[in-house]
RNA sequence: GGAAAGGUAGCUCAGCCGGUUAGAGCACGGCACUCAUAAUGCCGGGGUCGAGGGUUCGAUUCCCUCCCUUUCCA
């Protein structure tokens, strides 16, 4: 039966580049997606640029160029990354877009129409000298509980505690400095819980994740509060009809974006709008997203779309966050990896075959491990799955590049494509990496099955000819079966075979037939092995990349590295890796629990740092309270037991006792850069 | 602060409802092979299944406490 889906990715916001957690989700979509145009069913996908809000507004402002300008640059990087990435759109579109607009505001309407909107007057901070409302990210100022100072407005990074922008000590605008004043504005609400019990008959339906339903439930519990949908001018998005000065909030025009995406491929392709979105439509609707934004795709917009009159979504598919190395993604530690980074130094699929191998239908975080990265690709990919084309493609050329019209172990090859059904289905269910698992061994039989006939022993008899070229018709079209099942995964490659074995692997079923007595076409290297210097460049801080260098020069043994640190000589580029800063000290104290730590806050010249420094035995703290001294301000962070050390004090010392802080000429200011 | 998920061999991960000697891939050691991008095949070493309690004839698997990691909180 063939069906007709629409699939969606979120839509990545406008301020900033794509990074390798958005092309978890990219590619997990565009896996799916690829899966099902293979079983035949009509899949469209479609993406947007995420382009309203306060930040793209600020951003434009600062780079001193229109919302509109920025937010088109922004999309043409992000377009022509996913392209590299082999993800696969229909349509890119904009939510800044005349479409957009369009469903907004039929959406909007609809849902005021069935008294589903309400207004209410709201207390916010107001910034006088920029002449605008702040969002609460935009106020800062010192935690009400723990006092941590420099803290945003929602909640403390330090105690964890939330709160409002009002509750903060000290508050001031982050966009001028200056301390907000409160004053009332007329916001405009969606009740969203009017929309309690038909949210929970559609959570009902089909099959949902179960994580996601438990934290749904606590939602629910909790009791649904009315949305703010609106804010006031000046803002970077849709008027709000008859409330001149009142802007839609991004949030309510950014899920609206994948109806404006499909509204204008509609038109590109003649397509019929309604036959997807109006109620009781018989197509297939799924969102693929991040578990962060659950509440808004869960409970916002299918209500949103209940109350405006379309269709609420089948399903909505939510995946976990991407790990580097174990640790979250940071770009102080440089592991803050974007998509032009990774394209600048490898090629797409073999990330793209190394997340399909650990995603699955959870919502758990996934690790990209640079060495498991490397090991993964250079041996499933090159020397499994490559090899088994490559060891047999050479017999054929030289037997007459033709395969044998016959099949010698036609069981083994039926074994092989009766997995299909199976591997559908796992893939059906987004469980990459239980299908990868299935496929990879299949590809330790197929060469299993090489090794045990020795077409290179054969060979050496030329009366046995037939025999070699049947072996290796065999061991093709294994890889043929093999290739057809990762065609989704890595679609580059796929072609390529297929433009080898003169079959296009477009059809999940196909390879329920061998290719006997075809040509092949002339063998190529399929995929290349990744190079681990390359890999590890992925990660680039500029210290991280120092102490690499060192490693490198000194062998693996990190002691050992240390000890040749003073006796290797180091390129001036090793130097300037080094972000040496003059900074002068603010606050020092003892540490309770340390008798060698002392506790420093130091101005880097508009910013402030703490630090850790085992310099107790030499200094007390009060000798070192305005002292001028030299730091490495691009440290990496190090989590210790009394919390965060944001780089390092240098010091002298020699073998006898004695630490010695090392300090700038008069005249030096903080923040100064040595060199 | 509230909550969720995870903590299984050096690394990345499988292990359904509790039950005989806990698995795979990579890495490591040995052997074989030489067609293949030093690829492949066979054999092997290696784990007190985060810690401590409890339930049970029996727990990696259930319950409690603690520790660590990641994440979410409209």
């Amino acid at each position: 039966m063939l069906r007709k889906i629409l699939v969606t990715s979120a839509l990545p916001y406008a301020n900033g580049p794509l990074h390798l957690g958005h092309l978890v989700e990219a590619i997990q979509t565009d896996i799916w997606v690829r899966f099902q145009r293979m079983q035949g069913h009509d899949c469209i996908y479609v993406c947007a640029e995420d382009a309203h809000g306060t930040p793209i507004m600020i951003k434009a402002q600062a780079e001193g160029v229109t919302p509109e300008a920025l937010i088109a640059r922004v999309a043409e990087e992000h377009r022509r990354d996913y392209r590299e990435f082999l993800i696969g759109h229909d349509q890119f579109h904009t939510t800044h877009s005349p479409e957009n607009q369009e469903v907004t505001y039929q959406l909007y309407r609809a849902v005021r129409a069935g008294g589903h909107i309400t207004t209410r007057s709201v207390r916010q901070a107001y910034d006088e000298q920029a002449g605008m409302f702040l969002p609460d990210r935009y106020v800062k100022g010192e935690c009400p509980r723990c006092g941590t100072a420099d803290q945003y407005g929602d909640s403390c990074e330090s105690c964890g505690a939330t709160y409002s922008p009002a509750d903060l000590r000290n508050p001031v605008s982050a966009l001028s400095g200056t301390p907000p004043v409160w004053r009332e504005s007329e916001h405009y609400f969606f009740q969203l819980g009017r929309f309690e019990a038909v949210l929970k008959d559609w959570l009902k339906t089909g099959a949902r994740q179960s994580q996601v339903r438990a934290k749904l439930d606590e939602w629910f519990e909790a009791g649904l509060q009315d949305w703010d949908i609106s804010r006031d001018a000046p803002y970077f998005g849709f008027e709000i009809p008859d409330a001149p000065g009142k802007y839609f909030y991004v949030w309510f025009d950014a899920p609206i974006g994948y109806l404006g995406a499909f509204r204008a491929l509609c038109k590109q392709r003649g397509l019929d709008f309604d036959e997807y979105w109006a109620p009781g439509s018989a197509t297939e609707v799924y969102h693929f997203i991040g578990k962060d934004i659950s509440y808004f795709h869960n409970l916002f917009w299918p209500a949103v779309l209940h109350g405006g009159g379309m269709r609420m979504p089948t399903a909505v598919f939510v995946h976990g966050f991407l790990t580097i190395n174990g640790t979250k993604m940071s770009k102080t530690r440089g592991t803050f990896i974007t998509a032009r980074r990774y394209l600048d130094l490898l090629p797409p699929e073999p990330l793209r075959y190394y997340f399909a191998g650990k995603l699955d239908s959870g919502i758990d975080d996934m690790d990209l491990s640079l060495d498991d990265f490397v090991a993964r690709v250079n041996s499933d990919l090159v020397g499994k799955l490559v090899n088994i084309a490559s060891r047999c493609a050479g017999f054929v050329a030289r037997g007459g590049g033709r395969l044998a019209a016959t099949l010698p172990d036609a069981s083994l090859y039926d074994e092989f494509t009766a997995r299909r059904t199976a591997i559908a289905q796992l893939y059906e269910a987004r469980e990459y990496s239980t299908a990868i698992r299935e496929i990879m061994s299949l590809a330790d039989r197929a060469n299993q099955y090489v090794d045990a006939h020795k077409p290179w022993a054969l060979a050496k008899d030329p009366a046995r000819s037939a025999e070699v070229l049947a072996v290796c018709t065999q061991g093709i079209n294994l890889f043929r079966v093999l290739m057809s099942y990762l065609a989704p995964v890595l679609p580059q490659m796929a072609c390529a075979a297929a433009k080898f074995l003169g079959d296009p692997l477009s059809d999940w079923n196909a390879v329920a037939k061998p290719l006997l007595g075809t040509p092949l076409g002339k063998y190529e290297p399929l995929a290349t092995r990744l190079d681990p210097k390359t890999v590890a460049q992925l990660i680039e801080t500029p210290a991280a990349a120092a102490i690499a260098t060192t490693q490198r020069q000194a062998g693996t043994d990190s002691k050992a590295a240390q000890a040749a640190v003073a006796t290797t000589a180091a390129t001036i580029q090793d130097f300037g890796k080094l972000d040496l800063r003059i900074a002068r000290v603010l606050a020092a104290s003892f540490v309770e629990g340390s008798d060698k730590l002392l506790q420093l806050s130091l101005d880097l010249g508009g910013e402030t740092r703490t630090v850790f420094s085992g310099i107790r035995a030499a200094y007390a703290p009060d000798q070192l309270v305005g002292r001028y001294v030299l730091m490495i301000a691009n440290l990496e962070p190090r989590k210790m037991r009394f919390g965060v050390s944001e780089g390092m004090v240098l010091c002298a010392s020699g073998d006898g006792p004695g630490i010695f802080l090392l300090s700038p000429d008069a005249g030096a200011e903080p923040g100064m850069r040595v060199s």
